[in-house]
RNA sequence: GUGGCUAUAGCUCAGUCUGGUUAGAGCGUCGGCUUGUGGUGCCGAAGGUCGCGGGUUCGAUCCCCGUUAGCCACCCCA
């Protein structure tokens, strides 16, 4: 009986091979796709003081009761970051006055909430953000929701939408309606449609914000529909003009970028419930695993580091939920049962000397393909099949017999088919197998 | 944070409602048939504090309470 039961805390997961590889892999991706925008990485401490992190907040604000708070050995009132917008803010007005603007950077790293969990829902999980801030310019909206979409189709998937609005358009709606006061929780109430329906909006906005029914029936009609009939009815508003003018450009330009119809998708009815998005939001659901919420989000803000600096930076930016997409993945069955980093193995025999073997997996890494030599001399079928398990696809079988002849057995695991090659061939004939 | 459901072998689950001798299955794992070739077959084996703690009882995996974790709804959000 062990002294200490081993275990993680609510909300915090062990990453074994096979979710790890593929957690390393689309962060690989995210990067990638970041930079081909003109994106560029920034890092910023795990802890922050907790007035820092606070101080975009209201006090009464849900996420500040969820904050992994503490005094540190110094006295100090610190925390861990909660999302990495906040340090953004505080980066931002330490630093654009050497970096200029606009200035575009990603950002991926863990954020710890002290929530409840459920599926998709952790303590501890990896945001990748991207940001551009110090523009208005409806430019950088569209690109976001461009990154956002070519990021989804990197990382494999084919059945999602981005749903996108301008918060513009409801509030100006709500401005003519005459109940503009009410405009974070019509907002709020809206939010839920897609999930709730429109029965329980429609109590809601009569109930708790204060509709009348009439009132609440058009927010909802309008919610729900497309944005000519909304500018066909309320278009004489400034606001709700300005702000389909701009979803209409986004779409535009979408489409003239060759996106497919149905990726990208205003939805008037989404707006997010942070109080700090004043123009577009976005929010991406797969179509085969809605429930798990929007696994990429985000939107425009007019101010991102009043609190810090007198310079006024507005921004717009998004945040995959790269924890949450894996789980979604998990389900979803989309995951290999690879967990080895080198796709080659070479298999152990008696009598064969380990400068042998490993010369010849060198030779196959400075291919650029990753070889591991099996450290144990076992029977020839448990290394095979331990290779095959932890998905390599390659197994060189280099035993005294084919090595006093020149030549290499280079399997292909998968298909179980091998074929001998002169030792100069290794290399080749790896990657001949693997291409195919 | 509020309310609900769940917890049995590595995995998926029976069994518990009507407490009672050694708690089962499939898959997986390991060994052998096959000391250099893994998907099938046959033989065999290992593996379970029935989440944890307490209570009721002659006796608890089963009933009761608490606790921890997971899941679901709300809230919020990635």
């Amino acid at each position: 009986m062990p002294a200490i039961q081993p275990r993680t805390l609510k909300g915090f997961r062990d990453f074994p091979p096979a979710l790890a590889l593929v957690r390393e892999r689309m962060v690989d991706v995210a990067r990638a796709v970041y930079r081909s925008y003109g994106f560029a990485p920034i890092d910023t401490p795990a802890l922050e003081l907790a007035e820092v992190l606070l101080a975009k907040l209201d006090p009464g604000a849900e996420i500040a009761r969820q904050l992994y708070r503490f005094v540190d050995n110094g006295g100090r009132d610190v925390a861990l970051r909660f999302d990495l917008t906040v340090p953004l803010a505080r980066f931002a007005a330490m630093h654009v006055q050497d970096l200029g603007v606009p200035f575009k950077r990603y950002h991926i790293g863990p954020v710890w909430r002290g929530e409840n969990t459920q599926a998709g829902r952790y303590r501890e999980f990896l945001q990748c953000d991207f940001d551009t801030i110090g523009t208005t310019s409806s430019a950088a909206d569209i690109e976001v929701a461009l990154v956002i979409h070519d990021l989804l189709v990197a990382l494999g998937f084919e059945r999602f939408t981005v749903r996108v609005s301008d918060r513009h358009v409801l509030a100006g709606i709500v401005e003519v309606l005459g109940v503009g006061d009410r405009t974070g929780g019509v907002l709020r109430s809206v939010d839920k449609l897609a999930k709730q329906g429109p029965d329980a909006v429609h109590a809601e906005l009569v109930d708790v914000v204060g509709l009348t029914s009439g009132q609440a029936a058009d927010v909802l009609d309008a919610a729900s529909s497309d944005l000519d009939a909304v500018v066909e009815r309320f278009g004489a508003s400034d606001r709700v003009a300005g702000g389909a003018a701009r979803l209409r450009e986004l779409l535009e330009v979408a489409a003239a970028v060759g996106i497919p119809d149905g990726r990208l998708a205003v939805d008037l009815s989404i707006s997010r419930g942070l109080d700090y998005y004043t123009g577009t939001v976005y929010e991406t659901f797969l179509a085969d695993l809605p429930t798990i919420g929007s696994v990429c989000s985000g939107g425009r803000y007019d101010d991102l580091a009043g609190l810090y600096t007198n310079q006024s930076l507005p921004g717009v930016g998004a945040s995959l939920g790269l924890d949450r997409l894996l789980a979604a993945m998990e389900e979803l069955g989309m995951l290999g049962a690879e967990t080895t980093g080198a796709p080659v193995l070479f298999v152990r025999f008696p009598g064969v000397a380990l400068a042998d073997l490993h010369g010849l997996a060198a030779d196959v890494r400075r291919s650029g393909v990753g070889a591991e030599v099996y450290p144990d001399v076992k029977k020839v079928g448990a290394q095979l099949q331990l290779a095959e398990r932890r998905g390599a696809r390659v197994a060189v079988l280099a035993g005294p017999a084919e090595l006093a002849t020149g030549v290499v057995k280079v399997k292909d695991l998968a298909s179980r088919t091998e074929a001998a090659v002169p030792r100069s061939a290794l290399v080749s004939e790896v990657r001949r197998v693997m291409g195919g």
